[in-house]
DNA sequence: TGATGACTATAATATTTGTTATAATTCATT
DNA sequence: AATGAATTATAACAAATATTATAGTCATCA
């Protein structure tokens, strides 16, 4: 167990925590994990994993960095349409031949590997399971905060998203997370202008929502913005004490 | 196959196309959903089937009418995050214990059945398969759709993908389809005021994009506005000629 | 060390969308 | 046919967001 919390550059650190945040994964698994994580990809900042309608690949565990699902307009409006954070998985398959329905793009230094097979039944399959649960509800997370909130509330309704994320595959210290998204970025994903992206923040921090500099973010009270906005508490966590 | 095609009256006809147009159905898929389609439940009209957070239903074959996924906001705001149209399925079951992510309501007068369930590997488990991405698509439509499109882009968009879905259904004839929302319901999928949208309603009107009274919807040149807005062909559809 | 380019900040102005109010229309029911 | 409620339409005004422009900041690199 010390030899486990020691190695802190194992790669697939935070896949193993946000994994084993949502189900108690057996030796097998983590056997698993480490294996394919043994066989990396590596993509630097700004370049493009996946084209939007390529042939489909295989599911992929993201060891480190974050990623970004999007797409472009005719007349190159960008449109973020979620994020891959490090520990998680994407890239899902289906029996029937389907083509990329978004671009994937590297935000960061990006570290990737296949995501190991998980027998039907395995705890690595329930977790795999409320994974792909957990895309469904950000996606219509990501519609309610597009179609029905303001600016602010945008923000902040997607700051506290990332940062339960990242709490859950310890990628957070207590409220506060690295931000590697530019504004430019976080306001494609918000459907918002950058310009008025940055004066959203000014009004954010003046209020003492949040602070952000120098690429780290804190919310200062989570749970408070969470209740104001009316954000469900998700039950993906397992419920044992393990 | 006279009879079948005469059978105008048959509760389960939406489904059989829809499901059809993505799958060869075999004739035990066929009956499986008539028998499905024999023990039906109503809902009239602006009843919840589902309240968000309720314990998972069945997967549920909509036969006829229209429900709307929805959420509603502390104070009040609605953001409608889909529809489900006669034909199609909805209410996924996972292992997990999952609770509805949205509430769902019937727009319309509404008859539903539990889906009949599938062998695996069979055509309808791929027909299945095939709704389920076809949800997918739509919610990462709908988040570009709300973050990234103006108001007419918006409408526009919308009534293309709802037209596309009742043609594959055979619920439409030819650009024109039965348009069972008030303003309010479409304004709230789209994330505009009731007001806003029916200012841009006349706009595309007078622009001679579509035309809708007495819950009649025309598009006069789909084809167009798709490439004008950049949407993209789906390749749902199965490619075999029958 | 200075130059370069990306990113962030701010201001002035334009445009889109929301709000409130009211009238016209449609629809169901009597 | 008459009533009343819901829906659709329109206008005047307010607020939110976009656009354009410019300046400041920061990291990178020759």
């Amino acid at each position: 167990m010390l030899s486990r919390s020691y190695a802190i550059s194992q790669p697939e650190q935070a896949a193993v925590r946000h994994l084993g945040a949502l189900a108690r994964l057996t030796e097998t698994d983590l056997r698993k994990i480490a294996d394919a994580a043994s066989e990396t990809r590596y993509f630097p900042a700004r370049t493009e994993i996946v084209r939007e309608g390529a042939e489909p690949a295989k599911p992929t565990l993201l060891l480190r960095g974050w990623v970004a699902h999007q797409r472009i307009l005719p007349d190159g409006r960008r449109q973020i349409v979620g994020f891959t954070l490090a520990g998680e998985l994407f890239g899902r398959s289906l029996s029937c031949q389907d083509r990329a329905l978004t671009s994937q793009v590297a935000l960061d230094n990006v570290v990737l590997c296949t995501a190991p097979e998980a027998e039907p039944g395995s705890s690595l399959s329930l977790a795999y399971e409320k994974e792909r649960l957990a895309h469904r509800l950000q996606l219509i997370d990501n519609v309610t905060r597009l179609g029905r909130m303001d600016a602010r509330e945008r923000v902040c309704d997607l700051l506290l998203e990332l940062l339960e994320r990242l709490q859950r595959s310890g990628e957070a210290e207590g409220n506060t997370f690295a931000m590697p998204l530019t504004q430019e970025c976080f306001a494609d994903a918000l459907g918002l202008t950058p310009v008025h992206l940055n004066r959203t923040l000014q009004a954010c921090r003046k209020s003492g929502d949040l602070s952000w500099r120098s690429g780290r973010v804190t919310l200062h009270d989570p749970a408070g913005l969470a209740r104001s906005l009316g954000r469900r508490r998700n039950r993906l966590q397992r419920e044992d004490g393990g």
